[in-house]
DNA sequence: CATTAGCACTCCTTTGAGGCGAGTGCCAAT
DNA sequence: ATTGGCACTCGCCTCAAAGGAGTGCTAATG
């Protein structure tokens, strides 16, 4: 065998390629006669055979019975995803309406992430999420004090565009609610308009005319509003999670009640999004690569930050999820929710 | 045929409420000799069959073919059930522990309620529930007012329990964030400790000092107020769905994927929740009385209203749903959710 | 007249055998 | 190294037969 050690002859990428693909469209195992006739039409099936059995000797196929087809193991499609990413991608037909419908969305972010999610679950058949995090970098509109009794404060937080954020703090001395209100105003006057991560220094060194006598506890609750914007994730969308019935590798109930016991909880949820999405560009993670639970599934994000806010989108699917197409719809609808979100 | 023109004798009603307990526990059609056995010794399978034949010819039984047993129809379920409502039901045994586990959940009133819901799911293999409503019987604590720019301003609204509930209005004219804060501060200072509904008109013929000109704009902020604490059902919680998946009920893919596209429409749902709920007790609705839709599903609803929070906690499952440990387990919860509230 | 035992009949479900076909592995030829 | 040929494996489909649960009807019974 030709490419030991690992690396593989032209003609082996051919074929683990044309059997990941063969999979994903037909969802049945591939036989070396397919292959050879759609895909490598320059080599007979005896060829494709062997090579075959090597490639599965090397850990990327394997059989559900002896006279079977091939199918892809997690390191066929690492090695066919990390293909179709690399390539240019045609962008869906249904662009210009996904763009119109998401600019129709007016009800402030959290309608539109919602929104967003659903869409993404419709037109992909899997499961559409979409994550805002890093609240810091957003700018600040409002901050705001209720006193709830004692010493428990509700912060309300609002961000740029329409986002609330609110949370129950311990402050170490009791304020009453003109104080808090006074504190609030304050910390407004020096933060809207600019994120958290600008004004954090300076807000921390400001002195609140007026306010001397419990500095101490200002700065409690402002270290306490730092915590809060700091944690990451915080508002997670979920969506369209009936769409992948859908797909035939759903159809037994077991699979897709994992998936769907993964889907309510939020906060778990929302670290994996976290985790697994880079920087830039899109980001494929695969079944065993995530955890136990979500052997059957792959997890592709792509993050985006339009308009100061760092949103990631994403979507939950069976392995044999048509990655080309996905991706194409994913990057799109990422576009599309920039751009509203920049009006 | 005795009990002719719809009434039924003794032992047909016995019949039909042995066929349903049967098909309920069993989830099998029920055959004459397995009633005559098991609920009914006194009379020979022969006597059953009879009754049976005029009990189906009334539409209360069906047979999937000839020679299967009965089923019953949704006629069969309304008297079951009617029956069930009415008899006195032992408290589950888990009722200490859940009480513990609700009293733990310390963070606002949201996070009781998400909880309540996937404690719903769990125990009863259902889809659990939990609408808050009626948010005008709830105490204000503060209402503010944020310039989101132009015309546009968000109201925050913190009720009572750290509720909080936000929404954007168009106001008639522009007014400064100063002078909405003063306008926030007056509502609040009238209205905090007291239910919307309470202080509403109070607060229409309230004067704003140092407002007076912008009256109308004030007057305007105050109905939109009005209009969004007036909303029915503002809040919904939906947990535990992956439970039902555990019943053979919902085997069936197509079924499942019916409930979860209804689950994903929140303000359906609670319009639904909202519809189908009685003043005081239990109210069973089944399948086809909701809607085609959700023609193999019932919705079993108890409404509590402790702490001046009206909220309504329900189950969604099959029709084939163990009603008698179901309705226990939802009535059982929701008392223990009414004392948590309390507190 | 309601109730019951007996019995023929229906129809679903399970089981097993046989045939088909897709696909493989190996060998010998090119 | 590649290819054609061939025997072999094994899942899946079909069909018929057996089994069984349950019914409807009829005639007997108290």
């Amino acid at each position: 065998m030709k490419g030991g050690g690992g690396v593989l002859t032209e003609r082996q990428f051919e074929v683990v390629f044309s059997v990941v693909y063969e999979y994903i469209q037909t969802g049945e195992p591939a036989g070396s006669r397919t292959i050879s006739k759609k895909y490598l039409p320059g080599n007979s099936p005896a060829t494709i055979r062997n090579d075959m059995a090597d490639l599965e000797e090397m850990g990327y196929f394997y059989q559900p019975h002896t006279s079977a087809g091939r199918l892809p193991t997690s390191r066929a499609y690492r090695l066919y995803v990390d293909s179709v990413i690399q390539r240019r991608r045609p962008a869906p037909a249904e662009t210009e309406m996904w763009k119109r419908e998401i600019r129709e969305q007016k009800q402030g972010v959290d309608a539109i992430l919602t929104y967003v999610s659903q869409l993404l679950g419709k037109a992909t058949n899997c499961v559409g999420v979409a994550a805002l995090s890093a609240l810091e970098g957003i700018e600040l509109q409002r901050v705001s004090f209720v006193r709830l009794g004692g010493t428990t404060v509700m912060v309300l937080i609002v961000l740029e565009g329409g986002l609330v954020h609110h949370a129950n703090i311990q402050l170490p001395c009791e304020l009453s609610q003109d104080t808090l209100d006074e504190l609030g105003r304050k910390i407004s006057t020096v933060a809207a308009g600019h994120a958290w991560g600008e004004v954090r220094d300076a807000l921390f060194n400001f002195v609140f005319d007026g306010l001397e006598r419990v500095w101490d506890t200002c700065r409690d609750a402002l270290t306490q509003i730092d915590a809060i914007l700091n944690k990451r994730s915080s508002r997670l969308f979920v969506g369209g999670a009936q769409h992948i019935l859908n797909l035939p590798d759903f159809q037994d109930i077991g699979k897709f009640q994992t998936v769907l016991s993964v889907l309510e909880q939020e906060q778990a949820l929302a670290e994996m999004v976290e985790r697994y999405s880079i920087d830039q560009g899109v980001s494929v993670t695969l079944g065993e690569e995530i955890s136990e639970e979500m052997k059957d599934c792959s997890l592709v994000l792509v993050p985006s930050q339009g308009y100061g806010m760092k949103t990631i989108l994403g979507l939950i699917g069976p392995l044999r999820m048509d990655y080309e197409k996905s991706i194409s719809i994913l990057e799109s609808i990422a576009e599309d929710l920039d751009d509203s979100l920049a009006n």
